[in-house]
DNA sequence: CTGCAGATTGACTAGTCAGTCAATCGCTGG
DNA sequence: CCAGCGATTGACTGACTAGTCAATCTGCAG
């Protein structure tokens, strides 16, 4: 039994951190489950020992750390502080969450949170959860005045985490440099674009009634 | 030759719009080139005689759109516009090509734009094109004064891609409601949570309009 | 020492499917 | 009417791999 809570796990974890890596490295698509077990220096059946599948393997790493960053979201919003500090608390986690992880986060993002037909649509209800969580703080910024009214909170959940999962993608990508400094620098800088805005409160730019002839066809073909 | 251009790219044509189907019904790995051929109602062999793989379908359905969006970008940066009309052109332009064909923009944003191990990899110059050509609009604005100095025109163009590309998820997912209105609507409400900010302005606008119609999704939902 | 139970092994099976190819079709020009 | 050629067909193959399973190992309790 001791052996059994020390050895059996270990292996376990060996074979999710693995994973990772794999998954990371080659898409879980385009790898085999022999990569996995080779890449964590396991025997091939003892995969299925403790997974029932493939999948099962990319559903536990999604689940683990997903739920890791809804409570990191849930304790934020608890906390007792402004909404725009709120948000860069948010920020600030789902960029460490990669800075501290890239792989497990690159798998998460390119595997799940995208995958529209496969395990996206498996675990929409807990993907809905992050978007429900930070509306929820831009919801109390509404209600309280310090955000305008006029944009609605879900919908500014869905470009604020819009606009993070594209900096990480820019990353996995390698579009975007990833110096320390670098990351720092982004999490201020998201908040500021998205709660602040990109325009020059002093020029306080207006814009052109948006119900005019401001054209926009996508160009129909066929 | 008359028949050579009339017969022959219609069954091309059928094969790449089936596949636009078949891939965002199945999945571009969860479907078989058999799907596909069935689909447009075509034996299987012909597949082969039009494209030389299952992948260079979804290459050339991919290029095809991004070409054309490539184009729209450009051509509503030499406009003679404000940056955020020019913005919003550009979300007009792209949630206007989510509405045309919904079915082609899943498969390029589920398929191409996040796979980073296999065609995002491939396509990583195109899609970078489009980076660059939102953010050639804010770099101008910088330069004029209208947008914020602070911000890098290239960190800009990411967010301001993402939020939308994030929108353009929730309705893959149909976690947001995609009636014509809600469509027109996100145009403006994107530019306006991106440019001009989640954050009132300077004065907060507390109780003066509760009955509005702006304002009304309600976030009872459990 | 013995036997159980869970951990571990890796060869094997069963099924899938991308891509091939030889045959056939159907038009066009001679 | 025929020859030539691209378009079209669909059965077939070769390669791949997720998942199975019977054998083996290992630690421990009796």
């Amino acid at each position: 039994m001791a052996a059994a809570q020390k050895d059996a796990p270990d292996k376990r974890r060996m074979i999710l951190d693995a994973a990772v890596r794999v998954f990371a490295r080659q898409g879980f698509h385009h790898c085999r489950v022999s990569d996995v077990a080779d890449e964590a220096g396991v025997a091939y059946g003892l995969v299925y020992h403790y997974f029932n599948s493939k999948e099962e393997i990319l559903n536990t790493l999604f689940l683990e750390r997903w739920q890791i960053m809804l409570d990191a979201i849930g304790e934020i919003d608890a906390r007792d502080l402004p909404s725009r500090d709120k948000l860069r608390s948010v920020a600030g986690f789902i960029i460490d969450s990669y800075r501290h992880d890239p792989d497990l986060m690159k798998v998460i993002i390119v595997e799940v949170t995208r995958a529209a037909n496969s395990f996206g649509a498996l675990h929409l209800a807990e993907i809905r959860k992050a978007y429900e969580g930070i509306a929820a703080i831009v919801e109390a910024a509404r209600e309280e005045g310090s955000f305008k009214s006029g944009i609605p909170a879900e919908f500014a959940a869905m470009c604020f985490y819009g606009a993070i999962e594209q900096l990480l993608t820019g990353w996995i990508f390698e579009v975007l440099p990833r110096t320390d400094e670098d990351f720092e620098r982004a999490k201020d800088l998201v908040v500021e674009a998205i709660c602040g805005g990109l325009e020059n409160g002093e020029h306080a730019v207006r814009a052109s009634d948006p119900s005019s002839g401001v054209a926009s066809r996508p160009a129909a073909s066929g």
